[in-house]
DNA sequence: TCTAAACTCTCTAGTAAGGGGAAGGTAAAG
DNA sequence: CTTTACCTTCCCCTTACTAGAGAGTTTAGA
């Protein structure tokens, strides 16, 4: 199967596609003569369980640790979960960080009248003399 | 002030802040004979609130709009509300986004045992096909 | 069969926002 | 005067791709 239509079987652009070739994690055959890659449906599959836990916010590293647990018949489903959980955990904590920046953005957006007069509380908190918290 | 001291002040990183002085941000006097920089009370001012600003999720793009909208005497809050307003509603995007993964992550989590038997239903999604969500 | 569109390839360079570290000059303290 | 602690520039590294140039290939239609 050519390139672009792996890329359209797991959701995911040429460009990216052919990234993934580049940095080892899926190398299809390639043709000696012309170049073109040519993806098999094991290329596929694995194309398309990177793109699924790179859409679970899991990084190219960690894909790859997912992808040899995959491939390997006789692993456990210990580590995959531990690995889960700990990104379950990382979300949380942006969560917790991303919440709490907004309410503080929320709260300085709330004193603000944001009409035409030249003294605003955003950038007053801004330029106070704020220890980094 | 050398930039030791005045990244200190701004909660900031020497790195940072000569990063800040290479893109044009902060561009402090700078001694022709030994290059060294040399923070006024200004620039430091301006280093805080562009920490500020970054703490608050702002990219640098948006803090030099920030910047210069806080130097310009003659602003008014209305730009900067909008901006804000802008920046929660992008945060406030990201936490829906990613409360929906963790609450998929730990669904799948939820279904496997995480023992050393080989199955594993975390795997077993990652590889189904998953039409992009 | 020819041609033109639609594909593919490699390669370079860029993105955001700095971090790491080398080689070498400078300042301050003892 | 020496040591130590700074400071400087310079270049490469990071993440996960994306854009585009220039050139070769495949395919569909006339």
């Amino acid at each position: 199967m050519n390139i672009s239509k792996a890329a359209a079987q797991a959701g995911l652009t040429v460009k990216t596609v052919r990234y993934y070739d580049t940095i080892g994690m899926v190398c299809p055959y390639q043709n000696p003569q012309t170049g073109y890659r040519d993806y098999s449906e094991r290329d596929i599959a694995k194309l398309q369980f990177i793109g699924s836990a790179r859409r679970f916010n899991f990084s190219i590293k960690e894909c790859r640790e997912l992808l040899s647990l995959y491939e390997d018949e006789n692993r456990s489903s210990e580590t995959v979960k531990a690995l889960t959980m700990q990104k379950i955990s990382d979300i949380e904590d942006r969560l917790t960080e991303l919440t709490r920046l907004r309410d503080k953005l929320a709260h300085l957006a709330s004193a603000c009248h944001g009409d035409n007069r030249p003294d605003c509380p955003i950038l007053d908190a801004f330029s106070a003399n704020n220890p980094p918290s």
